[in-house]
DNA sequence: CTTATATTTCGATGTTTCTAGAAATACTGT
DNA sequence: ACAGTATTTCTAGAAACATCGAAATATAAG
């Protein structure tokens, strides 16, 4: 998966907002079982609409998705992104200028 | 450089603005030369007032610094910061579900 | 069909952010 | 001191965002 500038942006942009990052941080810790989203709400201590509202922000981005197992709702961080804007920071857009004083670990 | 929870959260939100984004890309491009604002300007083609409230923004959370020759003020990419926030991602806070599996924690 | 639990949508409100023109400041050369 | 260029600060309106209670929806069990 490539991000052009737009999308990268727009990712960026959803973590950063504390909540959000932090309800993904919550969903890598996780891993691909995921985590309902009242047992992220009971972790966060945060309004039940609060939090769906920032998960459907995460969704419409594609960080996350959710799927139903009966009446709970479990969310799932989509590590790809992730991935992808790691990629994008040290490929596309920002890190290369430097190839000096840092200690460069064997490729 | 380590960067705390909140503080990747921070540059995340800095970094998910467009023009923010564009800026920081030219900045990576002209590596530790620098680029004085009124280059970056003609290059975005933004007002002068919107270009220098976001560079301010970027000083502040220390993405970029600013040094004077002569009349020119040129802006310089905090590279490391960059870094840091690409090890955020990776080590800290994100990427460690897949793949190479670290020390996991109870879960 | 009713109750109970889990989660989202709606609606209202307050806060932050973006944008950009106008005015102010900073520096250089004369 | 003055003119000229470069850049920031001030200001303000519009747009976007965050928050959260109340109401609505979805699913399961009795």
């Amino acid at each position: 998966m490539k991000l052009d500038f737009e999308q990268a942006a727009v990712l960026m942009a959803q973590l950063g907002n504390e909540t959000r990052l932090k309800i993904v941080r919550l969903l890598v810790e996780a891993g691909v079982i995921g985590l309902p989203v009242g047992e992220i709400q009971r972790r966060l201590d945060i309004p039940a609409s609060t939090l769906s509202h920032h998960i459907s922000h995460l969704k419409h981005v594609g960080l996350v998705s959710q799927t139903r197992q009966s009446t709970t709702l479990s969310c799932c961080v989509e590590f790809s992104k992730i991935d992808a804007i790691v990629r994008f920071l040290t490929d596309e857009c920002c890190v290369r200028g430097r190839g000096k004083t840092k200690k460069r670990k064997a490729a």
